[in-house]
DNA sequence: AGTCGCGCCTGGCGGC
DNA sequence: TGCCGCCAGGCGCGAC
């Protein structure tokens, strides 16, 4: 479920709790997620320091001075930092238990998630190929217009294309779109520079404001102490299909792109 | 090379 | 109440 607002959430969440934390014990109860957890992992990070949690698109990286834990969190999975005492929930996968007895818990009902071990300095083949951060300069309308040139693709699925841009979902996709008034079937190709410049823009404050938000629970992303976040309220066009458009009061379109549920205002967005 | 659709899983909801 | 189909914050891969 998550997206880039939800995986940095997440990421500011546990980082203060497991900053300079020795990892005492992994327990793994299900290793059959997206791909098979590394079978080395426990092994490899019991006794390990926990350098620093870093996030690239949405991977999370627990750094040590052996190497990384990465982990993504697909479609249904979370984190949350929990007490022994704490129950064991159906899914609850994976524990890395700390040193001062608190444990780091993956939970994912779905198991579309994945946990790597990268020894050393090295790298994932997933990780190769991926697109700018869209919270750096490095995302800019110059970038999209100029790798969009000849792409009959529809902008919004352009846009969810990791190798791209990284960390834009579904949600953050529909709500940009709306707001940078671009249809979504709109072939990349054909999106002008000064629209990308609008899309760009939007993206950059449309993610800012979730992260400020703690996210976007619609069912199940919790943040590390199991709370959830606050930008559904925000939410202009995602979700409300059939209802009434912000901003001319006609109703919003729901269709299907890419096999993902896609909502637009025909008038506000060309 | 680009584009499209499938499939990995479980759970919740609406319809019959 | 049950059963069935459909939907869900992702995304790599194989088939054209």
């Amino acid at each position: 479920m998550p997206e880039l607002p939800e995986v940095e959430t997440t990421r500011k969440g546990i980082e203060p709790h497991l900053l300079g934390q020795k990892v005492r014990l992994v327990l793994v109860r299900q290793d059959q997620l997206r791909w098979p957890i590394s079978a080395g992992l426990g092994q490899a990070v019991t006794g390990q320091m926990i350098d620093a949690v870093e996030r690239r698109g949405k991977y999370l990286f627990l750094v040590t001075a052996a190497g990384r834990v990465m982990i993504h969190l697909g479609m249904s999975g979370s984190l949350r930092i929990q007490s022994p005492s704490a129950p064991l929930k159906t899914h609850d996968h994976v524990d890395f238990v700390l040193a001062n007895e608190q444990i780091l818990r993956f939970h994912d009902p779905r198991r579309f998630g994945s946990i790597f071990w990268l020894p050393g300095e090295s790298d994932h083949s997933l990780l190769r190929s991926l697109g700018p951060e869209p919270l750096t300069t490095a995302f800019s309308a110059a970038y999209l217009f100029g790798v969009s040139r000849g792409k009959s693709v529809a902008v919004k699925n352009f846009l969810m294309n990791s190798h791209i841009v990284v960390g834009v979902g579904n949600i953050y996709a529909n709500e940009s779109l709306y707001l940078a008034g671009i249809r979504p079937e709109k072939p990349a190709g054909k999106v002008s520079l000064a629209r990308y410049a609008r899309l760009v823009d939007r993206v950059k404050e449309v993610l800012a404001s979730a992260i400020e938000a703690g996210g976007t629970t619609l069912r199940d992303f919790v943040h590390e102490d199991g709370s959830p976040g606050y930008f559904k309220q925000s939410l202009h066009v995602y979700g409300r299909g059939g209802e009434a458009c912000l901003g001319c009061a006609g109703i919003l379109k729901e269709v299907r792109l890419g096999q993902r549920t896609t909502v637009f205002c025909s008038r506000c967005q060309r």
